[in-house]
RNA sequence: GCCGGAGUGGCGGAAUGGAAGACGCGGCGGAUUCAAAAUCCGCUGGGCAUAGGCCCGUGAGGGUUCAAAUCCCUCCUCCGGCACCA
């Protein structure tokens, strides 16, 4: 194959626009777009994975640069993490040092593939000049009451040896290493994004259509919100202590045979000594903590629990209730007590059968009886028409609950309660690599926020020992914990702890909108110019994490007033996986590489070799690195490549048969516009009063080729964009007359529509024509309206439905003309003589269906 | 279990009520070549037919419609999220 020299075109033009400054937005945007991608943790090099995230952006930024846009399109590194800190513990090295190599790779790299980033506003999070402000924006929300510490049994993981918030468990697992992770009291550090739980969740009206429903979904799913009631159970031996329960259904508050307590809960303490059993007791508390999430919610028969001994009073019946603690019982959701309702929860119906506790039924099915006590094999879980609940007897389930909620808040008991299935956010870390928590602890003045003057707290740069503990490594470095307390500067000690990475990547996209300011976390003006964020691009996985806490932390500063904007991301594109395959040996449960196979059969150990197809990463020794591939290929053969592999939302396998076919198609381009060099022009004008045939067909397929491209790279169709491309193409080489002015044309706007998708190529092929300006300052070509159909056109015609024949007739025929013209067709004759028509349907200058009987 | 999404040639995929399979990969044939590679051109869902054409075909079954890959119902399979949330 005759290649193009993909590597000499592309360095030259690189080259070209940084010293052009064509990537610099300007700072007073008159018409803003603001196109970001979610920034990466810089490993150690970048593979087509990472890449395709950053080609999608690409052809935003460059598409709307091209429609007059100023573009804001940065680039920076999410760099705090465990990876760096692995690194240290295995290797010996530095974690800054070897963050910052990774770093410059990353950089290199993504300058490498001619990613159009304003590289002046590079930022990292590990570099103290970011993290100053991550660290003023913690104190910012202490001095809210959104940062609070608390004593708490949070999920930790026993392989990191650290922390965990909620949504970094998976299936009760650590996301990071897949160890169960348990539950352990700890004192921590929390955001208070349950206060804002509500707007949250209403603030997803404005992302309606503009985020994937899916993720719209994901964080209603996450936040979780129900309607319910609280219902005050008081303890019998002293009324002040009330055990309030959440339910879904207060119709069923009749059928309370017991109430269950979480086993962490505190209000247990409050009764201990009252408990009898108190070994017992103790013992299966104990039990509960050391359990994982895993073991406590696999067996879902297993309701295990013990009762205190002691007895609460139910607030209607006023009859005495077991307190029973259960581990069922989650210490986070609701009030973290239960009312046992076992004839209509299931849950309840297991703890009631393993227990020996009685059954009341207090609810009937509209018609028909009422389940018997005795005879039931599991709850009556339906609503329906309550029954022996005194003054609500007779009321449906709904009517009732209302009414008790009612009588509930007359009775000071409780009443209408909404809960949410979101927690707080844990962000407190045992681990080096990260941005300090800036408080000091002092004897004097107890916990003290560090005022801006003291900020950063600088994370020290050498230490002795990056293994975890399940304590910080920072504990152990003394010039470290030993300061002073801003206030009163005695004498005190700063938290070991640092930030969740996820607290970093919650103001960043703010940052880069003012990336230098060393006053403030940014300016407000300059925010305001550029925010909201007009396109992020991303991955799925982030639809409950990083989208939540960006969303919370956007809203915090909004409140603050440091923002006009309370949403972060006006539209979310999220892209597709990129897999490959590689050869798995289920014996051994290791990846081989293809020279330890024989016959499907690993040499190794005997087991059969199986293909998987999965995700590129590193451990799966399936990843295509960039570096390489761009000096072989060439950087537009990559993004082309990426490009039409498939829908860019949808996951692709990286298959190298679609690299011959990138390669080929711009081959072909270079190897066409070589012949044509000679006959190029800028901007070639046509007449379209003058048009042969051959030239008008081809002036109709270049407008329908520029309206479509711009549809289809307006909703992120980029494959089909590419295909419009390929079909002009093919047509440009079937194109017989090489001097028309239509032909020019045709390959002057070939060029322009194709630069957001191969920028280097396009380039090299612009300058043929231009040689002083870059093809980015061309705007995106227009299509002509009147030439967006030929004139002359096919009709399928259908009789009843059927294709039986075409028609070729003139655009814009009339129903009566297809009729008469279609009636004379051989074969639509055959099927419609000597019947009756009794319909004619007819789609002007698309189709005709002559419905007969 | 609950909530989403998807199922189309040998393969990636197009078409979101109007000609199913655009475009690409692969395959077949031809041109070029001493030959090969590369390149260029043509054909390429299955079956029947000498052909004009005909029948079948978008996971399965049913329905709505003149017309369904597309809308509705039932089911199957795969993927993702949540999951003792009271």
């Amino acid at each position: 194959m005759k290649y193009y020299p993909a590597r000499e075109i592309e360095e030259k033009w690189q080259k070209f626009w940084e010293e052009k400054g064509l990537h610099k937005s300007p700072d007073k945007p008159k018409r803003k777009y603001y196109v970001l991608e979610m920034f990466p943790y810089p490993s150690g090099d970048l593979h087509m994975g990472h890449l395709k995230n950053y080609v999608i952006g690409d052809v935003v930024a460059r598409v709307k640069r091209m429609e007059g846009y100023d573009v804001l399109h940065p680039m920076g590194w999410d760099a705090f993490g465990l990876p760096a800190e692995n690194a240290a513990i295995k290797h010996g090295i530095n974690p800054k040092d070897w963050t910052l190599k990774n770093i410059d790779t990353f950089r290199s790299t993504l300058k490498m593939i001619g990613i159009s980033y304003d590289w002046d506003r590079e930022i990292g999070t590990c570099f103290p000049d970011y993290y100053k402000w991550t660290q003023y924006l913690f104190t910012l929300l202490y001095k809210k009451g959104l940062a609070y510490k608390k004593k708490e049994y949070v999920n930790y993981c026993p392989h990191c040896k650290t922390v965990l918030a909620n949504e970094q468990v998976v299936n009760g697992k650590c996301e990071r290493c897949g160890t169960p992770v348990v539950k352990k009291e700890l004192e921590q550090w929390f955001f208070k994004i349950t206060d804002y739980a509500e707007r949250l969740l209403k603030d997803l009206d404005k992302l309606r259509g503009k985020w994937p429903d899916y993720v719209i979904k994901q964080q209603e799913n996450w936040i979780g919100k129900s309607y319910g009631t609280e219902i005050v159970f008081t303890y019998e031996k002293n009324s002040n202590i009330k055990f309030p329960v959440f339910t879904t259904r207060a119709d069923t508050v009749f059928g309370v045979t017991f109430v269950t307590i979480a086993p962490e809960h505190e209000l247990i303490k409050e009764i201990w000594d009252d408990i009898e059993q108190k070994d017992a007791v103790s013992k299966y508390i104990k039990e509960a903590s050391l359990k994982t999430d895993i073991e406590r919610t696999k067996e879902e028969k297993e309701k295990t629990g013990i009762f205190t001994g002691l007895y609460l009073i139910h607030p209607f019946t006023l009859e005495r209730v077991p307190l029973y603690i259960g581990d069922y019982v989650l210490v986070g959701y609701g009030t973290g007590i239960v009312m046992g309702v076992p004839a209509h929860d299931q849950r309840d119906f297991l703890f009631a059968k393993r227990h020996g506790l009685p059954i009341k039924v207090v609810i009937k099915p509209k018609e028909g009886d009422a389940p018997s006590a005795d005879a039931m094999e599991r709850a009556y879980e339906e609503k329906g028409v309550m029954i022996n609940s005194g003054e609500f007897t007779g009321m449906s389930s709904d009517e009732g609950i209302k009414s008790i909620q009612k009588r509930l808040k007359e009775m000071g008991l409780g009443g209408e309660k909404i809960s949410y299935r979101l927690r707080d956010w844990l962000i407190s870390r045992q681990r080096y690599w990260g941005a300090p928590i800036p408080v000091v602890y002092c004897p004097k003045c107890g916990i003290v926020p560090e005022p801006i003057d003291r900020l950063p707290v600088k994370l020290p740069e050498h230490i002795k020992d990056y293994k975890p503990k399940g304590r910080s490594p920072l504990q152990d470095v003394e010039e470290f914990m030993n300061t002073t307390c801003p206030v009163c500067h005695g004498p005190a000690k700063r938290d070991p702890d640092t930030m969740d990475t996820f607290v970093d990547s919650s103001w960043y996209f703010l940052r880069f909108t003012d990336p230098k300011n060393d006053k403030e976390m940014f300016n407000k003006e300059k925010a305001n110019m550029w925010m909201p964020v007009d396109q992020y691009i991303g991955g799925k996985e982030h639809a409950t994490k990083h989208l939540i806490y960006a969303r919370f932390i956007q809203k915090v500063l909004y409140d603050e007033g440091m923002t006009d904007y309370d949403e972060p991301f006006l539209n979310l594109f999220t892209q597709g996986l990129v897999h490959k395959p590689f050869l798995y040996c289920k014996k051994c449960g290791k990846v081989v590489e293809p020279s330890e196979v024989e016959n499907g059969i690993h040499k190794g150990c005997g087991g059969k070799v199986e293909e998987r197809v999965e995700m590129m990463s590193k451990s799966r020794g399936n990843v295509v690195r960039v570096g390489p591939f761009v000096k072989e290929h060439g950087a537009d053969v990559a993004r082309i490549t990426i490009l039409f592999a498939s829908p860019a939302e949808k996951d692709m396998v990286w298959q190298d048969a679609g690299v011959e076919g990138a390669k080929r198609f711009l081959s072909r381009i270079y190897n066409l516009f070589m012949d044509s060099k000679d006959i190029l022009e800028k901007d070639p004008q046509v007449n379209v009063d003058t048009l042969k045939d051959e030239e008008k067909n081809l002036y109709i397929l270049l407008q329908r080729t520029i309206f479509e491209v711009r549809k289809d790279a307006s909703k992120f169709s980029f494959n089909t964009a590419i295909a419009r491309l390929m079909e002009l193409l093919n047509a440009l080489y079937a194109f017989s007359n090489k001097t028309s002015s239509v032909y020019k044309r045709a390959l002057f706007d070939f060029i322009v529509l194709l630069a957001p998708f191969a920028p280097h190529l396009a380039e090299e092929l612009y300058s043929f024509v231009d040689s002083e300006h870059s093809v980015f300052e061309r705007s995106f070509p227009s299509y002509d309206e009147r030439f967006l159909s030929f004139d002359k056109i096919v009709i399928p015609v259908q009789v009843n439905g059927k294709l039986r024949g075409r028609i070729n007739v003139e655009k814009g025929i009339s129903k009566e003309e297809a009729v008469d013209k279609a009636l004379k067709e051989a074969n639509v004759k055959k099927y419609t003589e000597g019947k009756e028509i009794i319909k004619v349907i007819f789609v002007k200058d698309k189709l005709l269906n002559i419905v007969v009987k």
